[in-house]
DNA sequence: AGCGTGCTATAACATAAGTTATGAACGGGC
DNA sequence: GCCCGTTCATAACTTATGTTATAGCACGCT
């Protein structure tokens, strides 16, 4: 699973074993738990093996900024490699498998493995992509295509590893997370969504969202995937 | 220069002398230039020799989103590493002076100083730790909380390496580039320097800035240094 | 069955920020 | 010295979004 994550971005040969052995002894995290806190140590990865889970911070004035999505195959943590305390709180939105893995393990590995240490930094290379995309979202767009876009992020996300049928997923994410991930209220996405239906863009019943014309949503919501589906050129550091 | 700005992350050793080479043959750029473009090739890092840059993204409906606000010392582009086209266009604020670097040589380098590459990826995850603290900054802050915000930000990275006066500094950012960073109108951006200045927290003159009380400043922006300061522990991942 | 709790929808109202317009100040080119 | 463009300030007005309140619905607990 990982694995098959992984595959996106470079093939690798004996890494892979390496790889795998990241995925041992799984843990297990009920939805609404915290797994770590902002100001902890960060002495660790982790790998989503199953569920979502999310991560924000906690402002003075009490609200909060969701500042990542996770899905089966992310990484978790890779942004606080140089720093030795975390910079977000991350917690399950539903029950999840993780599997904890020691920054200092990664150390040996990168030590090791010029072509692991290249993936990773790509990994991370891409993760601020999406970031800069949000910034993107959160500065310049509306509320109807601020929803939409991080649905359709979401969506190109998921099927990037499970495919999907084309107009329709699961999206376990309640209206007050969008709404601290959106930067609008949750009073606001409410209303948001009951326009996005009358549109006809966008349908959610509960966690199963509905997407009659992809592409048509696509162009409300000024989505385009590059960011995402950009082929890692395999090995970047070597060609040329 | 460049090799001051490295120093708050590691020491390095031979890999000094690897460093200075990345400073050979300085670019000029004028004021309101275009360095590269959103699509193309991303074939080299820049590293900012003086001056200010900016980068950006256009949308369809004419609005752009500015993503990065570069100083002397920082890096541009580590960002596209593992994207082969440019995911942003950068443009000269000021006159500066560049230093082109291709990726190419980058991929040598990586492969023979382990320390060198876990640099660079520290440097790249300290900018991620930048990104965040934006998202939280649209997501969640007022305008004047932005903008002080934004300008706090700008003084802390430029007090890094230049010895500044505790309370004052040159910040060549015309309004419509903070209200492109920042998700405001460039009226708006106006309207809330005048209300700044008049709670007396922050003064602008043109590129000068004031201010009068640093601390209450940083209270009002809900500005905390971490993720800046943060003493990125030399050579994290042989640590432990 | 009865009860609380969390999530969602909707309404009425309040406010921050966008829009459009105007004029002042400044600087560069000729 | 004059014209032009850019930046900035300010005003009047509009609009998107926040706030507070209420109610429905599903779910789990006793």
């Amino acid at each position: 699973m990982l694995k098959h994550f992984r595959s996106y971005a470079t093939l690798d040969s004996d890494d892979e074993t390496l790889l795998a052995s990241l995925e041992k002894s799984p843990k297990k995290v009920c939805a609404d738990t915290v797994v770590c806190r902002e100001h902890d140590a960060a002495k660790a990865f982790y790998t989503v093996m199953s569920g979502w889970l999310f991560s924000y911070r906690e402002l003075e004035d009490g609200t909060r900024q969701v500042l990542d999505i996770y899905v089966p195959g992310d990484v978790i943590g890779l942004r606080e490699f140089a720093f030795s305390n975390r910079l977000t709180t991350v917690m399950a939105l539903t029950d999840a498998e993780i599997c904890e893995f020691p920054k200092s393990r990664m150390a040996e590995e990168f030590a090791h493995s010029v072509l692991l240490s290249n993936l990773f930094f790509a990994i991370a290379t891409r993760e601020q992509a999406v970031l800069l995309e949000r910034l993107v979202n959160l500065g310049r767009r509306s509320a109807p295509q601020k929803l939409a876009h991080l649905t359709l992020e979401m969506f190109s996300r998921l099927r990037r590893t499970n495919p999907y049928p084309e107009n329709q997923f699961k999206m376990p994410l309640p209206q007050h997370v969008l709404s601290d991930a959106l930067g609008l209220s949750a009073v606001h996405v409410s209303r948001t969504f009951t326009e996005l239906k009358q549109e006809g863009l966008l349908f959610r019943d509960g966690s199963t969202i509905l997407i009659p014309d992809l592409e048509k949503l696509k162009e409300f919501a000024g989505f385009s995937p590059h960011y995402l589906e950009e082929s890692v050129p395999r090995l970047p550091t070597l060609e040329a």
